[in-house]
DNA sequence: ATGAAAGCGCTAACAC
DNA sequence: GTGTTAGCGCTTTCAT
């Protein structure tokens, strides 16, 4: 277990530390008789490398940081494992920070990746402005592309939904329903998505004639739990509104879940929409009409935008918001 | 932003670099007045430290790998999280990786981490033996900790759940409900926890007057599709057993979506039970009944045991199987 | 308390 | 095609 350099492996062969390092990397040429007797000595030595040294000395990683809000979302563990699959492609690897909804984690896991000297990274950024000074440094150090969420005034490519177009869908759809009077459950957190589907939502209310009575904005958190907790509060205020729409599926299946509880019939009684399309919108009861993120494209663009940046001078930086799909299901009556 | 290293941070000082270095890390004794100079440097200069360069000086880089067969599977997310978490307190980051399920990915993202000088190892491994070799090769280099899962022959700390009791409680659970005859979905790759579920089954129900028909037990892998697909065999089999056991809450709850479209009542026609408890389990229709794994206790004790391993001689492997519990939901009964 | 100097293990010029 | 050499940016003796 005694570490072995590639200074054993050239002795071992009986070449330069160059060589071994050319015969290793593949790109060089070698003769064919030097990089057997290399292999040989890596295989009877156990050699492995160590790519801190090999980094320091190149000056890149070929490894792309990625910090999520959450990781137990299931749309931010889509969006991270469609970002790995893409990365894999240019042989770079994920480095993977959860920033747990708070803004100070996410300046600490913004800091620690660029100390590592990652070659980019990939954000979803917690809050609409307490997020933008850590960014903004961070975007300065390095190429740096925002997913789903955005702060503004950084300069930096975004790509994510377009969430008025989306709640243009999910409203749309509930007053083709009959829907007069709606509420809206969301998180208390001002993301730029969050801000955008809240105003979607009153927009696009207000254009179709839909009622939205004080106190049926409520404001929270992307949780399953605050979801639970925000129907009960709707239920306990009152008359119900004919639907309620949910800024995300984890509230929108927690809503589904109080209604249950609480005997209330969807959509018999209220009807229900979430946002994303997570796996488990399909199997809730009843199953769920939500929002369908491309979140494959997103992460496919993402990756494209780093390696643009990897290559070229800085640009105009992009904003590419991608259309979403309305999935219908049995919780706005199938 | 170009480069600005601890030279230009001495040089701006006006001390040599070793005082930098040492006002920085806080450890060293440095005069206050020499410690502000520097922090003011280092302030104008935004000055942001190579942890590369570090790394390969110190050879240790705080940092711990973590490999798990998926990333969209919210039992390792949860898992993945609290890891996360315990690290945290010792002022380790968490490098995440997914296998896919795929041992030779697997051995891709060892080889990876161990080049990364990680300084160790938390892994998940795919295969009961084809994992064998490269886990084996990377306990030979770092501290390794295998978690839920472990490949036998390897000299690591193992921590996990108690497979076999989690199915004593489950199949007694189900011949309390009067379940006479039962099948087994579950996951092709012979995973120890696959192999220790599926055995775990069969002396229970066996122990119990448990009928299970030839073709009842049937491997596919850990997932919503692989669920409904094998309920729909089961459907189309021929006379449904009294209780569907699966191996964990993925394929449970793709088997209650096929009930659900074929007409089948849970928990009135067939008894369905899950593992894992997932957040998602308790809002499917009906609720899973399922076994909650103590994750928390099992990351806990997994990053421990990598600190100690940190700190101490190697040891004799440990073997920790936690207890698990059973949750009961509507789709027993309730 | 501070500085000078020696590398950590590797790669990239530059010679030959 | 291969070796020699000079660092990458940092930390850590060893002096002073």
């Amino acid at each position: 277990m005694a570490k072995v350099t590639i200074r054993d492996v050239a002795d071992r062969a009986g070449v330069s530390t160059a060589t071994v390092s050319r015969a290793l990397s593949g790109a060089k040429r070698v003769s064919a008789a030097v990089e057997d007797q290399v292999r040989r000595a890596v295989q009877e030595l156990g050699y492995s490398g160590n790519g801190i040294a090999s980094a320091l000395r190149r000056s890149r990683t070929d490894t792309v940081g990625m910090i999520v809000p959450s990781i137990v979302n299931p749309f931010f563990t889509s969006l991270v494992e469609s970002v790995e699959h893409a990365l894999q492609d240019e042989g770079r690897q994920l480095f993977l920070c959860s920033s747990r909804s708070d803004p100070q984690l996410e300046e600490q896991r913004l800091r620690s990746l660029v100390a590592r000297q990652v070659d980019g990274i990939v954000i979803s950024p917690v809050h609409g402005t307490g997020s933008t000074a850590a960014i903004s440094w961070a975007a300065g150090e390095l190429p740096l592309v925002q997913v789903d969420r955005y702060v503004t005034g950084v300069d930096s490519d975004w790509v994510g939904v377009d969430d008025d177009e989306a709640l243009r869908l999910v409203v749309g759809h509930l007053s083709g329903r009959g829907v007069r009077t709606a509420a809206f459950i969301s998180s208390r957190l001002t993301s730029s998505s969050t801000e955008l589907r809240v105003a979607g939502f009153q927009s696009h209310t207000a254009r179709l004639g839909i009622a939205v009575a004080p106190g049926a904005l409520l404001l929270g958190e992307y949780s399953i739990d605050w979801g639970r907790t925000a129907m009960q509060r709707l239920l306990a205020a009152g008359p119900l509104p004919d639907a309620v729409v949910c800024a995300d599926d984890l509230i929108a299946l927690g809503v589904l879940q109080a209604c249950s509880t609480a005997g209330v019939a969807v959509p018999e009684d209220v009807l229900v929409t979430g946002f994303d399309d997570i796996p488990f919108a399909a199997l809730s009861d009843p199953p769920l009409t939500t929002v369908r993120q491309p979140q494959a494209a997103i992460a496919t663009e993402a990756v494209r935008l780093l390696s643009q940046a990897f290559r070229e001078p800085p640009h105009e930086p992009a904003r590419l918001a991608l259309a979403p799909s309305l999935v219908v299901r049995a919780s706005t009556g199938g």
